[in-house]
DNA sequence: TGATAAACTTAGAATCGGCAGA
DNA sequence: TCTGCCGATTCTAAGTTTATCA
């Protein structure tokens, strides 16, 4: 099945195609505004329904949801199926007379909340009764600050230690024969195969050379499931450098005059400012939110004086701070260096902290400093003040024994925890989502590292099992119950296609992009018959970080016929998979495998791609270029499974452009070599002696030179064509097992500094390590 | 059991910095 | 020495999953 993906070249090709997503913004953002408008519809029907029905809310939602109950616990309700059937399609057929009619917008408000029917041929005869709008989440929210005054440790589960030893039991008896390594320590299966005398060699290598601890922390103890360490030592984090207020003659201008601004204000000012050659700052919305959160730091004066964006002029500034960039640019080498070093000494106090017997590197130990909130496609907090982050705002975590971090003087920490249930250091809570930003360690880190081995070795377990799977959910696309067809035909599309699981996610909080589940009846298109294909199906969404997923797939006869039923009398704002969310797929995919979430598909999919796709494009008569453009367009065809965009680079035509006028000259160096090598041969044949032959000689060295040159810039061309507008480095880090390219390059002979840079060395240390040439994912 | 909080992974854009070629 | 390019690195938003609580 996961052949699927690299051969279906309508995929590869619509990806390609997907890849103008811009063009399609317009029409992206006018369904965006029509979802939206939709949904405010349902909210003004929902603030209706609450003043009208307040008084029986409370017994009629409690009612509903025994019913609701009831129903699904036992079958008692089949009899009833075909009289509910009827009487849910009467019903949406009235709210569609009434929508067609120009009447009151209301969403039709389905028997359990549901728009399609639970089974598919018999319907449950009940009330059709009411389900009361959801409370707003929000005021149901529990103020966070609360929360972490009574912060209590959380407790160790029980349940996750007998899974932890039930694994265990697994993966020993999966690993007899190499058992006598693995022992007490919990190793994943598949990575004991080393002999001893070889591990000697490694462990000893990585001390010489890397001086890693890493060679050991599969020989170190293991802690109970859920501890993730004993001793953590930091020195906190480091905080942005204040506001330094602009220099006199730097101004702004409000309606054409010049206004001084106080501090706070002028701070909040400058954040503007900075952006002002950015999209961001002509979007409304943007502007809308920036100006809110302006005004309120504002003084009163201000506040009264400044009433209008668009009649503030903040070119000076603007002009101020690219003249700044300027002159940092233009810095002599000694205060570049003395900057240099400065950072350095940062990074060496603060940059690394020490986890049990390790001085560990911490990924971000700099506090996000104040600005605008910068949010992803059609978000609708963009603009909005991120605030400054004080030491009074901050949770420090480490442990008791250790140094605990000094508060910059005159301030305190809002908390100090010593929680090794988590493996963060500092945490605190961002003001625009209301969520919480933590400082935790590096890609290199053991607890990192260990995890992201785990989370391969999970997609491995997959591997034994997905047929099995497969076979499940082709069977569950027949059954009675239209949540079970639900679930398979989604877990077929994550499957296949490599979608996200799609959580639902707050309105208005964020920009409105969906994955598998949440995708809603206006993201398809079906097409019994397209380009001389049966029943394709059309996907246009925005998905993660509103990158547009544009797909045309052919699917199987039985999963169109169901997206057609989930279709059925349903409007295109109403969710496709109604009776599903990622709760209750990730519930299912538990039963199915231990430790099997949506996520995995992912991993799996994606690695066992790149090894196929290795296998295939591999030519062993290839040099080294010609390999690592084999490799890449391994790594190519995962990303395009992932969906993997980025924009593509603004200096992309120059730099090709630059690309072929190399290739050029360097073809005319080879045209001219080469009638130089003619002219030696012929003028050999004639003197026949010794120099003449040696001419001849080092001119055809010169030939083979540059025909390797040229075939380099050539490969460069095609890898750099190919790459436009397709991000490898996202599957590259975290969805390719790295063995299977650590054991690539062994059997190849490609040095591993072609594929992984010194960051990525540093990550995958352990799949270096681990990984021979034989390595099946 | 469902809602929400917390923890952690995945993601693309922005910025940095080193190096090749003018 | 300067400039521009490009890979590396940093930044932080946006997801998924797990834990907790009512």
């Amino acid at each position: 099945m996961s052949g699927d993906h690299l051969h279906n070249d309508s995929q590869i090709e619509a990806d390609f195609r997907a890849n103008d997503s811009h063009k399609h913004k317009d029409k992206h953002k006018d369904r965006e505004h029509r979802h939206k408008e939709h949904k405010k519809d349902k909210e003004k029907d929902r603030e209706k329904s609450k003043h009208s029905n307040s008084e029986h809310k409370d017994s009629s939602e409690k009612k509903h949801k025994d019913k609701e109950k009831t129903k699904h616990k036992d079958g008692s309700s089949e009899k009833h199926k075909d009289k509910h059937k009827d009487k849910d399609k009467e019903k949406r057929k009235e709210e569609k007379i009434r929508l067609s009619a120009g009447d009151v917008k209301i969403k039709k408000e389905k028997e359990n909340g549901f728009s399609s029917p639970p089974r598919i041929k018999d319907e449950p005869d009940d009330d059709g009764f009411y389900v009361p709008p959801k409370e707003d989440s929000k005021l149901l929210k529990r103020p966070r600050e609360d929360d972490d005054a009574e912060y209590k440790p959380k407790k160790i589960k029980t349940e996750d230690i007998k899974k932890a030893k039930k694994r265990k039991q697994e993966e020993d008896e999966d690993n007899k024969a190499k058992k006598a390594k693995s022992k007490d320590k919990k190793v994943p299966e598949g990575d004991k195969k080393k002999k001893p005398k070889k591990e000697e060699e490694q462990k000893w290598k990585w001390i010489c050379v890397l001086n890693n601890w890493l060679t050991f922390w599969w020989e170190e103890e293991r802690y109970p499931e859920g501890i993730k360490w004993k001793f953590l030592e930091h020195k906190g984090p480091v905080f942005a450098p204040p506001y330094e207020p602009l220099p006199e003659n730097v101004k702004f201008y409000y309606d054409g005059k010049v206004m001084k601004l106080s501090t706070k204000a002028e701070e909040v000012a400058t954040f503007f400012a900075k952006m002002l050659d950015h999209e961001y700052t002509t979007k409304e919305i943007f502007r809308k939110n920036f100006f809110k959160d302006w005004r309120k730091e504002m003084t009163p004066e201000e506040k009264s004086t400044i009433t209008n964006l668009s009649k503030c002029d903040f070119t000076h500034m603007s002009q101020y701070f690219k003249a700044q960039t300027e002159a940092r640019k233009q810095m002599s080498k000694e205060e570049k260096q003395k900057i240099k070093e400065e950072n350095e000494r940062l990074l060496k106090e603060y940059g690394y902290c020490v986890m049990d017997n390790h001085k560990e590197r911490i990924a971000n130990f700099k506090i996000e400093p104040p600005g605008l909130f910068r949010g992803r496609g059609n978000h609708p907090k963009m603009g909005m003040l991120k605030r400054r982050i004080m030491p009074e705002d901050i949770i420090i975590n480490c442990s008791k024994d250790s140094k605990i971090p000094a508060p910059p003087p005159g301030h305190k920490w809002k908390e100090v925890r010593h929680d090794n249930k988590v493996t963060w250091l500092v945490s605190w809570t961002e003001n625009i989502q209301g969520s919480i930003k933590y400082i935790m360690l590096n890609p290199s880190s053991r607890i990192k590292g260990e995890k992201d081995w785990q989370k391969y070795e999970t997609a491995r377990r997959l591997k034994k099992c997905v047929d099995k799977i497969r076979n499940q959910y082709r069977e569950d696309w027949k059954s009675k119950e239209m949540k079970v067809r639900q679930r398979a035909v989604a877990l077929y599309f994550i499957d296949k296609l490599a979608l996200r699981a799609g959580n639902e996610k707050e309105e208005g909080e964020t920009a409105d992009t969906v994955g598998c589940c949440s995708l809603r009846v206006e993201h398809i298109k079906l097409h019994p018959e397209l380009d001389g294909q049966e029943y394709v199906v059309e996907f246009d969404f925005l998905g993660k970080d509103s990158i547009r997923y544009y797909n045309k797939v052919p699917v199987e006869k039985r999963v169109f016929k169901n997206l057609q039923l989930f279709m059925e009398n349903k409007q295109p704002e109403d969710d496709l998979f109604d009776r599903l969310n990622t709760s209750i797929l990730n519930k299912h995919l538990q039963d199915l495998m231990e430790g099997l979430t949506a996520k995995v598909f992912r991993t799996y999919n994606a690695s066992i791609t790149l090894q196929q796709q290795l296998k295939e494009l591999t030519n062993p008569d290839d040099n080294i270029p010609a390999k690592i453009l084999s490799y890449n367009r391994a790594n190519r065809a995962v990303a395009i499974l992932c969906n993997h965009q980025r924009a593509p680079p603004k200096t992309f035509e120059k730099s090709m452009m630059n690309l072929q006028s190399k290739i050029d000259a360097k073809k005319e160096q080879l045209a001219d070599a080469r009638r130089e090598l003619k002219s030696a041969k012929a003028d050999a044949k004639v003197r026949r002696d010794e120099k003449s032959k040696k001419t001849v000689e080092s001119k055809k060295k010169a030939v083979q030179r540059i025909e390797e040159q040229l075939m380099k810039l050539e490969v460069q061309a095609t890898d750099r064509e190919e790459n436009k507008q397709i991000a490898l480095g996202t599957s590259k880090l975290n969805y390719l097992d790295p063995r299977i390219s650590v054991a690539w390059c062994k059997k190849w002979g490609i040095p591993i500094e072609k594929i992984y840079n010194k960051t990525q060395r540093e990550k995958f240390a352990w799949a270096i390590d681990m990984a021979e040439e034989d390595y099946e994912f």
